[in-house]
DNA sequence: AATTTAAAGGGGAAAAACACCCTTTTCTAT
DNA sequence: ATAGAAAAGGGTGTTTTTCCCCTTTAAATT
């Protein structure tokens, strides 16, 4: 029988070899390689023919080039390869992002051994596997319960950072070379766009949404 | 050959379990059963003396019993059972935490199968498998380069984290039932503890330290 | 060219946050 | 038993933050 391909891309050696070992255990697939981050994918991908997989694993949260942006770029550039995400994180906003970018599964990675199996096989056999969680998830985003991005300005972004930290607002007028009432201002409409009352919120917004990281 | 018995701890069930098929494929090393969380592990080790390993595999952020307290009750009631830190931070003051609470053995999530392997033989050999950022780090705590701990009690930790939510100070009296003047002086001695500057630093601090959780 | 819309900046006032120094009561350790 | 530390609270004043409403300039639309 010939195996189904697959690639992880991961930036956790021990958690891409041990999903490898993993995998490899499953009677239809086996591993081609792995990855640390997304640029490595495309070099791979864009090297040879035969390091195109049919399914590719991918973590989000990666250095250099992150899950989202390699999906991307997959989805793109090889639209036959079936890109499942594998990741810790569940939010909505991110998930939607990956779906959005192409992804044809998403599995949280305090799943099952046999649901990976599961998925895969789904995968190769009708193009996607979604859990429930995710078909919610989807429901209430054409219902449009997910609420819609919020676009910030360059400056805007610059401030946010500068308020998460013990400067203030003098200092950081100070830091962005405006004057202390522009400042003003830029909190001002933060604190409505982002339904906040005080500075603490603010801060609160920005590593939320990883606009600000530790 | 007798293989060493290992238990994984970790509450993401994929990582858990694909290490468990990782270290089944070493020769001299087979999983006893893998853990969610402390409390399980303490659930299992008192349930039956079969149950006890030689090694156990833990993972340092859990729900319910985390990492470090499960290392620490270990270390105290099954003080043969040698505990290997798998976690994917690698700040100095929780790796140190471990080490207090008896770890033998600390890995970071991104090393390799061999080097996994490698750990696994040196803890059964010779008791303890430490790599050279470990051993730095070692040295910077006897030299006292690493900042000592620092204690708060249990009034600072509820108001550090309600400091971490909208609430003005008055709210936060209102919320905790004392007076405004209190709160104030709480604010006053985290400041200087803390060496922050404002609420923000408060904030930031409560967060990296994970005292307030995202 | 005319009209919006966004960005930068301002005034003034009220509320909140911060600083510092102080008292009383309650543990707690020697 | 008692000295010392910690917890709770008070007073007062300064600085910072927050709020609201307003002007000018620059950029983008139509």
């Amino acid at each position: 029988m010939i195996k189904h391909s697959v690639v992880i891309v991961d930036d956790h050696t021990l958690l891409s070899q041990a999903i490898q070992t993993m995998v490899n255990t499953f009677d239809k697939f086996e591993v081609l390689y792995t990855c640390k981050n997304g640029q490595e994918l495309v070099g791979k991908f864009t090297n040879s023919s035969s390091n195109i997989p049919e399914v590719v694993l991918m973590d989000i949260n990666m250095p250099i080039m992150n899950g989202i942006e390699a999906t991307d770029w997959i989805h793109k550039t090889h639209p036959k390869v079936n890109v499942m995400a594998l990741s810790v994180e569940d939010d909505d906003k991110t998930v939607l992002k990956m779906l959005k970018a192409g992804a044809v599964g998403y599995l949280l990675k305090d799943t099952e051994k046999t649901i990976l199996e599961k998925a895969l096989i789904e995968i190769v056999d009708n193009g996607f596997y979604h859990t429930k969680n995710v078909t919610n998830l989807l429901v209430k985003s054409i219902t449009g319960v997910v609420e819609e991005e919020i676009i910030f300005r360059d400056k805007e972004i610059q401030f946010m950072k500068l308020a998460c930290t013990e400067y203030t607002y003098k200092e950081i007028a100070n830091e962005m070379n405006l004057s202390p009432k522009t400042i003003d201002g830029y909190r001002d409409t933060l604190f409505t766009k982002l339904n906040v009352k005080n500075r603490v919120g603010l801060v609160m917004y920005a590593i939320k949404n990883k606009i600000y990281t530790l």
